[in-house]
DNA sequence: TCTGGGGTCCTAGGACCC
DNA sequence: TCTGGGGTCCTAGGACCC
């Protein structure tokens, strides 16, 4: 058997991402503090490293900070999706140049096996990703290397800290001791606050004592992820890259609503929107559903809201459009009730199959492959003339429970119209 | 008063079968 | 009236991630 040596793998994390695409098209946001809000601007979502100085917590609602906001004249923006996605699709353009086997795992995040690099030369490797992202993009990275994704993940959170160039390699089995015996459980990917707390029940608190704990013990008392997560610490790689992302399982569309809503009406034009939306992403990526689920979500009460929602298989698997709005109408009408208002609603799409090999049924519905026809035309006139520029009657026209998103900045990027102009 | 959106995986318990 | 053991599949809910 060859000997390949162990597994080194690297996490590029671009730092405060939201924050640093909007500074790359409006450079007077830096060195200020600043924040993006997530949808319907109520939480904050993404920080500037001044915002994080005032004290501002991430996921924190912005009410609970208007304060801290207004007094420190912290500037605030809606975010902008389009933008980010746009900007990540770069980041992750210039690291494939480098060819070592890469998985994105999340807008802002990277892992690549970089084995193949020899181990002196790791630490020129990390400054290269940093500098060249810096340089071709414009966004700021941290880079962690280490023997499997967890101790990458840790290697990056103690590069992020540097004021230097953040990038951290671990290597020297000494020092990393150190570092897990300092490290929190619940600082590490993987461990929510309840699997800490079961953890911290059994006596496990830092990630050194969770790596050198009986694998039987963590699986009965918290489970496999406990166990996978403490051989990882032990530099054993247990999971595997993703080069190519596996196929999706359910494609989701659900917004809160700007003010509460109780007439029937106006949320069957919200459940209208979000499955065309839906219906749109099963069309970008090749797919069909079988399955149609909606779902409502009602005020909270003490603290609890309270949600219902009802799922119907289709008779055919699809991707049209009209057929999942109706799908979405029919379910609304039974679960509705008259007097409740509603925050929130949402479409779930299930039952994947690729549109490639679909499986016709005996008394094949030909009306339907023309609706499917249809909304792929529909598609091409959104490409081409913008997202607005046609929709499905049973959108409506107001859209007044239309989420807020009241400072987003332009797409600059992703339309003709919005591309900054020099003077 | 006001708390996002979109995913995945794991587990326990129930239904069902022979 | 007495009522096994072992297996699979499905589902809801919990937990986690960014």
């Amino acid at each position: 058997m060859l000997f390949t040596g162990l597994e080194m793998i690297a996490l590029v994390d671009c730092n405060n991402f939201y924050v640093s695409c909007e500074r790359l098209f409006n450079p007077r946001l830096e060195s200020l503090p600043v924040i993006v809000l997530s949808n319907n601007d109520s939480c904050v979502v993404s920080r500037s490293n001044e915002a994080k100085t005032l004290g501002i917590p991430m996921g924190a609602p912005f009410f609970s900070i208007e304060k801290i906001v207004r007094s420190a004249e912290v500037k605030f923006l809606s975010s902008n999706y389009a933008l980010y996605a746009d900007i990540s699709s770069r980041v992750l353009s210039v690291l494939a140049d480098f060819g070592f086997p890469l998985e994105q795992y999340s807008i802002d995040e990277a892992f690549m096996d970089v084995s193949a690099c020899p181990r002196k030369n790791l630490q020129a490797l990390s400054v290269d990703f940093l500098q060249r992202i810096r340089q071709w993009t414009g966004i700021p990275v941290s880079v962690g290397i280490a023997e499997s994704k967890t101790l990458a993940k840790i290697a990056g959170s103690i590069a992020k800290k540097k004021n230097t160039i953040q990038t951290e390699v671990f290597e020297d089995p000494i020092v990393l001791d150190e570092i897990l015996g300092r490290t929190p459980c619940s600082d590490l990917w993987g461990v929510g606050a309840r699997f800490a707390k079961r953890l911290s029940a059994k006596g496990i608190c830092t990630a050194l004592e969770l790596r050198d704990a009986a694998p039987s013990v963590l699986r009965s008392a918290i489970g496999v992820q406990a166990q996978r997560t403490a051989m990882e610490l032990a530099g054993e790689n247990c999971m595997a890259m993703e080069e190519i992302p596996p196929p999706r399982k359910s494609v989701c569309v659900s917004r809160s609503f700007s003010r509460p809503v109780s007439e029937m009406e106006e949320i069957a034009e919200a459940l209208s929107s979000y499955s065309s939306g839906a219906s749109a992403k099963l069309r970008k990526d090749g797919l069909l559903a079988a399955e149609i689920s909606i779902f409502l979500l009602e005020r909270r009460i003490n603290g609890i809201a309270a949600s219902r929602s009802l799922s119907y298989s289709l008779p055919e698997a699809t991707n049209s459009a009209p057929l999942l709005i109706s799908a979405a109408k029919n379910l609304l009408e039974k679960i509705f009730v008259p007097g409740i208002s509603y925050v929130k609603a949402g479409v779930i799409l299930l039952e994947l199959s690729s549109a490639k090999n679909r499986q016709g049924t005996l008394f094949g519905d030909e009306s339907l492959q023309k609706t499917e026809k249809v909304s792929c035309i529909i598609d091409s006139i959104r490409e081409k003339y913008g997202k607005y520029s046609i929709s499905y009657a049973s959108e409506g026209f107001g859209k007044n429970w239309e989420m807020r998103r009241n400072f987003r900045s332009p797409s600059y990027t992703g339309d003709w119209n919005s591309l900054p102009v020099c003077r």
